[in-house]
DNA sequence: AATCTAGACAACCGCCGACAC
DNA sequence: TGTGTCGGCGGTTGTCTAGAT
């Protein structure tokens, strides 16, 4: 079945003919693609000035797509760079198969390349790796355990902090957003505060919680402020250039993320996670959310707490958590 | 040499939202 | 408001090719 835009047409299907690009990159250089659907029969028009015989048989949607995906100038040919394949697992880590967004990461690039490089390519390295693809997380033997949260599910069910009881995040963004909490106390000592109440609650379950979790919580208090921009919770494990598997957090803005440049980006480090299947992805980013994601545990963190508020990122939105802890372990 | 298979890439299909009428 | 058209998107399929058997 054909499309809409060409049902009543007579199309050609398949590879495209060297001959059929001619016609095409002709008619876009002379007249652009105001409307893809009346570009074959313009194209032919085009070709019957030029005293040729056929036009281009092509539904206008075959038209974009070709134009799109090959034909245009400014594409970027060949195989992708190390940088770009970073890129584009990072990317794909927030946003998940968005290929075009992805996509507007790599400047040259469609999504249908990234799609397919993904898919040929990444995804399986990603497994050698022991990480899924999905989710990014390290592949597990026992089933996962997943706890989503975000600030607009909460506001419209406050009941969730009872749903899940023991994510750190959950509780601790919750607690952010508690007026009558952060009205009544310093920053500090709200810090302070949010932090008693989560660490006794994760301190059965989790391993050695105190030390991780307390750091970046803190952190995550000292952040705060009254306004509301954004602070994103990000990743778990990630591969640093050179550098093998490590976990902890860090704090980078998106560049230093997309571009993985993790020394740069580094303002908190914490010490290793004792369960590396442990980790943490974003609900959703924008450019001008920060990142807080795994680092290389070998770099200085001795600056920690003093820089980060000069990133200007001051709220924690939320995000979700994702486990997968033995059932003796299991958080809920 | 013929056949099979896997990988890479190109193209299509169906769905959806935006928009015009 | 309902309907049709269009462009954009992601999933899927088709095609080609190189290497293995």
């Amino acid at each position: 079945m054909g499309h809409q835009c060409c049902s009543k047409q007579k199309v050609k299907r398949g590879l495209w003919s060297p001959e059929e690009d001619e016609k095409l990159v002709r008619y876009i250089s002379t007249y652009g693609h105001g409307c893809w659907s009346s570009v074959p029969k313009l194209a032919a028009s085009l070709e019957r000035v030029r005293d040729k015989v056929s036009g281009l048989q092509r539904c206008g949607k075959s038209c974009r797509l070709r134009w799109i995906n090959y034909l245009r100038p400014d594409l970027k040919r060949g195989c992708f760079t190390e940088q770009e394949e970073r890129t584009i697992i990072n990317v794909h880590r927030i946003l998940g198969n968005r290929w075009a967004q992805i996509a507007k990461h790599l400047p040259g690039r469609t999504d249908n390349e990234v799609k397919n490089f993904w898919n040929s390519c990444i995804k399986k390295k990603l497994i050698a790796q022991g990480l899924d693809p999905n989710t990014h997380n390290l592949l597990s033997r026992n089933s996962h355990h997943y706890v989503t949260n975000n600030i607009a599910k909460r506001e419209s069910d406050s009941s969730i902090i009872h749903k899940h009881p023991t994510s750190i995040f959950s509780l601790y963004s919750h607690i952010l957003k508690d007026t009558s909490l952060s009205s009544s106390s310093s920053s500090s000592s709200c810090a302070t505060h949010d932090l008693k109440i989560i660490t006794s609650t994760n301190s059965l379950e989790y391993s050695n919680p105190t030390q991780n979790s307390h750091a970046l919580l803190e952190f995550l208090a000292r952040t705060r402020s009254s306004e509301m921009s954004p602070l994103m919770i990000s990743s778990g494990q990630f591969l640093p250039p050179n550098h093998s598997l490590s976990s902890g957090f860090g704090l980078g803005n998106d560049e230093s993320f997309m571009s993985n440049t993790s020394t740069s980006s580094c303002i908190l480090q914490l010490p290793q996670f004792e369960q590396p299947e442990t980790n943490f992805g974003v609900e959703e980013s924008t450019s001008n959310e920060v990142m807080l994601r795994s680092i290389d545990q070998n770099k200085d963190a001795s600056n920690s707490f003093e820089n980060y508020s000069n990133f200007g990122y001051d709220h924690f939105v939320g995000c979700r958590m994702f486990s997968s802890f033995d059932d003796q372990l299991a958080w809920d």
